[in-house]
RNA sequence: UCCCCGAUAGCUCAAUGGUAGAGCACCCGGCUGUUAACCGGGUUGUUGUAGGUUCGAGUCCUACUCGGGGAGCCA
């Protein structure tokens, strides 16, 4: 709109008369002066409206002004430490587009199952507006890290005639009358375009129909995967540490305050630099058999049991405090929260308190051979500060097209890297299995019809070459760079199993 | 598919098997350069659904529905 400033450049327009586009996102009326804090999108400003220095008709607009509103705001801008963002807006006029009534996410709390019924909502609010836009950077970030590389992309189709591995856990649909299913990867056909342009990615939705309910798991998430002919494993290992590491820095040079405002560990995403750690399976399985993973773990315990004791205390001490006479109501108001607050920390304290002796057991008892699982991966990440690579797994536990390594045959060329924190997978990938025969005995040992695949097999058959490639998380990368504790909250309108409103 | 937890006012939550409550939101009034402002007053219910036990069920039992967390699987 001609003439309207955003808030995100109001530090360029101090003393200048200026106005905003946005909506009242809360305000604060007294007698004498109303403070209207207005979001446009880009920030919020508070707009001050001094009833001595206005019409009496604009005071009242301004008093009467509901949450959510739609607004025109006019006035003048100056620097105020008092204001939150440093600049505030003197308002000289107001013109009120749409009054809203009953807007339904109030500046309270609200249980997360309400904002997700809400979420074409909640979209405004101040969390998740922060996370959107660090998404947006890692999404530039990404873009950027490919094309300046060099790396063609290549969109790879949606709808897939055949599983590519797992038919299970594809949503299937009806294609004309035939079955077809959604994509869980572009790889396949990516290597096909690899062997054409050589470095190329393909970015878009993946689908999966896993009946997963956890804090890791989407049934459509984004997944970018670069492929890349005459790469080799450790090939990829580098370019994968390139890549993290420059979607961290743009992350923290571009988002600093929303990393921030979402609490954050800065100094944390500030360590995460080349070189990664370097782990085959068979050392990542001896750590978690040995003392290392024990400790931790055990650990774990006396600190979570002496959190859970601590949280007991505090929440009996919160609720006598509560309830003795005398006490203010904002002040009950305030230790009714603060004890929902260490309530919930509570309940998660105790679930891992129940779950840590059986993730001890697991680790202990891990046998080569097993993928590992999610929590041998929160062990293994959690012995980091830095991002690990686990590469050579067994044969047995991943996809036929990886390729066998020749000095350890049991294993394949391939890795995940860990991120910290226990946030585990953030990509998968390997090296493909570039020779026509392996790929038939070992298509041939997973009972895998070969037909659907001869155009796969072309591949080997003219011009074969070593490749390989990656697939990164979009969802899981956000949630670990913005330190959540849900993936759902990573992607604007998450599809879960159980919800698909809005 | 399996295991654990939950569902009470528009929202967030209380209520030893014995008359369903508080705060917020909303309305009215007061007050203050306010910071999730504050103070006073007012309005708010088929306790998820269907059965059962009981003199009596929000509370106990069974089934179902929906949601949360986890296992498996994965990014």
């Amino acid at each position: 709109m001609k003439g309207v400033v955003f808030i995100r450049d109001l530090h360029q327009h101090v003393g200048q008369t200026v106005t905003l586009a946005g909506w009242l996102y809360n305000s604060r009326v007294s007698s004498k002066v109303a403070f209207l804090v207005v979001r446009d999108g880009t920030g919020l400003c508070q707009c001050v409206v001094d009833k001595a220095g206005v019409s009496p008709e604009l005071f009242e607009t301004a008093a009467r002004l509901t949450q959510e509103s739609s607004l025109l705001v006019t006035g003048s801008i100056r620097a105020d430490e008092r204001a939150p963002g440093g600049y505030e807006l003197q308002v000289s006029g107001l013109e009120v587009v749409h009054r809203t009534s009953d807007y339904p996410i109030t500046p309270k709390p609200h249980g997360i199952d309400f904002l997700f019924k809400h979420r074409h909502l909640w979209l405004r609010s101040r969390r998740p507006t922060a996370i959107m836009r660090v998404r947006h950077t890692v999404i530039d970030a990404i873009r950027r890290f490919f094309n300046d590389r060099g790396f063609m992309l290549v969109d790879t189709p949606i709808f897939a005639p055949s599983a590519g591995e797992g038919a299970q856990t594809l949503f299937e649909v009806d294609y004309f009358g035939e079955p077809m299913y959604l994509a869980q990867t572009g790889q396949l056909y990516l290597e096909s375009a690899a062997l054409a342009y050589g470095k190329v990615y393909c970015f878009g939705p993946t689908f999966r129909a896993e009946k997963s309910k956890t804090r890791r798991h989407l049934t459509e998430f984004w997944m970018v995967e670069p492929e890349i002919a005459w790469a080799r494993l450790e090939d990829l290992l580098e370019v994968a540490e390139d890549f993290i590491v420059s979607i961290v820095q743009r992350v923290l040079r571009d988002n600093r305050a929303d990393l921030e405002f979402l609490g954050r560990d800065i100094a944390a995403l500030e360590r995460i630099q080349k070189p990664f750690y370097r782990l085959t399976y068979s050392q990542a399985a001896e750590i978690l058999r040995g003392p290392q993973a024990r400790e931790l773990l055990e650990k774990d315990l006396a600190e979570k049991t002496a959190r859970a004791a601590e949280l007991k205390a505090s929440i009996e001490r919160k609720e006598k405090e509560r309830v003795a006479p005398g006490v203010k109501k904002h002040v009950q108001e305030r230790l009714a929260a603060e004890i929902l607050d260490e309530r919930e920390e509570l309940a998660d304290v105790e679930e891992q308190l129940t779950n840590i002796p059986k993730h001890m057991e697991l680790a202990a008892n891990f046998e080569w051979g097993k993928d590992l699982g999610g929590s041998d991966e929160t062990i293994i990440s959690r012995l980091h500060d830095r991002p690990v690579f686990v590469t050579h797994y067994p044969r047995g536990c991943k996809a036929f097209y990886m390729k066998r390594d020749h000095e350890d045959p049991r294993t394949v060329r391939n890795f995940d890297c860990l991120a910290p924190d226990g946030y585990g997978e953030i990509i998968g990938g390997s090296q493909r299995e570039d020779d026509l025969d392996a790929l038939l005995e070992r298509m041939a040992e997973e009972n895998m019809v070969t037909k659907p695949y001869e155009w796969y097999l072309d591949l080997r058959r003219y011009g074969s070459v070593p490749h390989g490639g990656f697939g990164l998380g979009i969802e899981r990368t956000v949630a670990w760079i913005c330190g959540l504790k849900h993936i759902r909250e990573t992607i604007a309108f998450p599809r879960l199993m159980g919800r698909v409103y809005p």
